[in-house]
DNA sequence: TCCACGCTTGGCCTTATAGCCAAGCATAAA
DNA sequence: TTTATGCTTGGCTATAAGGCCAAGCGTGGA
């Protein structure tokens, strides 16, 4: 999986690494939750209906991205957006979405 | 790979996919030139520097999406932007490296 | 102190992605 | 009509991603 050359300039890569975590339908539908508030990760998981387990590793995708960020309490963990920014893109992708048709 | 239950929204399905078209270094090295007008396939190939065949696919992963449309003319195919808005995004995505420092 | 609860991590399996090469196909030039 | 050019597609291999289960770990309540 190694291109045979010339490396794509670093930006790109990084863009990418973001974009990448928000790529997942169970990942956006908790960007979109936490984006009206802090959540802990029991809510999410009743959320998107997974194991929790799963949940928790997609947490850690968007956490490593530095999309959301956590934070302890009492025995729960709570989530909370970190960059709300990511919801204009929303309306874009929603013009993709019309265009397509 | 099948979650146990719960369907996530078709929306966040259709969102996931247009990101993940995004979601490569390669995939937004092309966005960002086709930013400045279209492109042939060969010039895009010069641009990221891998197979041929290997271009020509990413471009049909962002035709897919819905992301650039392209037109043959002559021997050439030529690809250009259909959604410019997916640069407001890439504002935001500076601010999420920013943040994480 | 000990148990229960909430979450994370490791392991495993299955499927999807990304790369190359080779073959195919369509258009233009010879 | 043949050949060359420009691109796409199929096939293959290696790696990454996403799901579950089971085990681990830390905190709070009994």
């Amino acid at each position: 999986m190694q291109p045979l050359s010339q490396p794509t300039p670093p930006d790109f890569e990084a863009r990418a690494r973001i974009l990448k975590a928000l790529a997942h339908a169970s990942r956006l539908l908790m960007v979109d939750e936490l984006s009206r508030g802090e959540r802990c990760v029991c809510e999410l998981r009743e959320l998107v209906g997974h194991d929790l387990s799963t949940v928790s590793k997609h947490l850690s995708v968007l956490k490593a991205a530095g999309i959301v960020e956590d934070d302890k309490r009492g025995k729960q963990v709570y989530y909370r957006l970190k960059v709300p920014c990511v919801l204009n893109f929303f309306h874009c992708l929603e013009g993709v979405l019309a265009g397509r048709k």
